[in-house]
DNA sequence: CGGCTGTCACGAAACTGTCACGTAATCGCA
DNA sequence: TGCGATTACGTGACAGTTTCGTGACAGCCG
């Protein structure tokens, strides 16, 4: 398994030596960081496969840093795991729509905290790496983030392009709105459903001039579906 | 709502029962098995949306079965959660790592269970056993939601497909109307037995130009059934 | 300002369930 | 066995509803 360097950040050394206790039991390599700065150093450093991240930090709070991580193109890609207090309410923790992938609440039990790592990662983006994804015509360069269709370049919104990147790594499959919000979105967010036809629209106007709209698919009923076929 | 069967693999009749009643005040459709055996069967035979499983559980455990599902590609994609009692150390527990998709430890509340099926369920991906369902030149792809016969594409609205995507999982096998009505449509749905006649007609029609027609055959008397034999 | 985002309202299109009627299979009875 | 009566199913049409596409707009942030 290539996938398994976790970065946790957290205060606390004794919890901090819990987890890593925990997870290298499970095979995870575990780099720690106790404060945002550390954890800075690391993600550049290291580049972790998955970030742990508690809500409360000294310094930086954890929710700036997670925003911070999702709004950077370099790391936005890396699955983020909340970690946060139980006196923290639902609706402070999503009404802040930081973007993670997932959230765990304190006291959570390790087998709980395996089981959330793991579905996290199984969603991660399969050669999340790698440098180009062509489709029949349409290129995404993941690493300029740059889109061409038949060698013209395609203008984007940061949106659209997370939504195209997501649809053209996983083709042939549907998705319904709820599950593409919550991986290009990041899930707890609090967004409409509808709004993912809107940036559909929007990719599918800026794909027409190149013929390659019809390879975003409607499945009435269901959701939107990824296609060379037409 | 598609996504809403839900087995149910508990030993003790009383505990079985609350589940049932909790779950079904939530609008799911309840599967009950009360042992390993028994839930095999119901697994090939229902193909649940979702089985809550009991760690312990007579006969073979709760744990190899866990194992056993998410070993099988057929039944890998079926979310999965857990229910373990608070004696269970974590220890005992995280060694077993049996890649269920959540845990809840007895004694828990219905609106956490509740709240975890609902995570759970989000996650999943429609359709996630992710396989081909080939019949004499027809396929089904429940990823893509894709019907193809011969390798032309075939245009299906939401219920013929789910129709078609039914009694292609469950060939040489008669159906009643109301058996169908319980199976496609879900149970708690007041249609009208006819209208099954009309879906079927609309379902034969989409097919009839690649000659699938006939694969749907009408059992006088009794329902449908579907067969590659003609 | 200028681009981007999320939400809304409206209209178009697709889908659904039901009915009425035609047709085919089966039955009752001489 | 023959034949009308009866039952079960096929089929086209239709209105109501759901779902989706689309343009517009206000807020936000650099």
């Amino acid at each position: 398994m290539a996938d398994n360097r976790i970065l946790v950040v957290e205060d606390e050394a004794g919890i901090r030596e819990m987890i890593r206790f925990a997870l290298q039991r499970e095979g995870y390599e575990v780099i720690e960081a106790e404060d945002v700065e550390a954890a800075r150093i690391s993600v550049a450093d290291e580049r972790p496969d998955l970030i742990l991240l508690d809500w409360m930090l000294p310094g930086t709070s954890g929710v700036d840093y997670a925003r911070e991580l999702k709004s950077q193109p370099t790391t936005r890609d890396i699955p983020l795991i909340m970690v946060t207090a139980r006196t923290e309410s639902d609706d402070t923790v999503r009404g802040l729509n930081v973007g993670a992938d997932d959230y765990v609440t304190k006291p959570f039990s390790f087998p709980e905290l395996i089981a959330r790592i793991q579905a996290v990662m199984r969603r991660a983006v399969p050669g999340g790496d790698s440098e180009c994804i062509d489709v029949a015509g349409l290129s995404v360069n993941t690493a300029s983030q740059r889109v061409t269709a038949n060698g013209q370049q395609v203008r984007l919104g940061p949106t659209e392009y997370r939504l195209l990147h997501f649809f053209a790594s996983h083709p042939e499959r549907v998705y319904t709105r709820e599950q593409v919000l919550d991986r290009v979105w990041g899930q707890n967010v609090y967004v409409e459903e509808r709004t993912v036809d809107v940036h559909i629209r929007r990719l599918r106007k800026a794909l027409a001039p190149f013929g390659c709209d019809g390879m975003i698919q409607t499945v009435r009923g269901t959701g939107y579906r990824f296609s060379d076929k037409i």
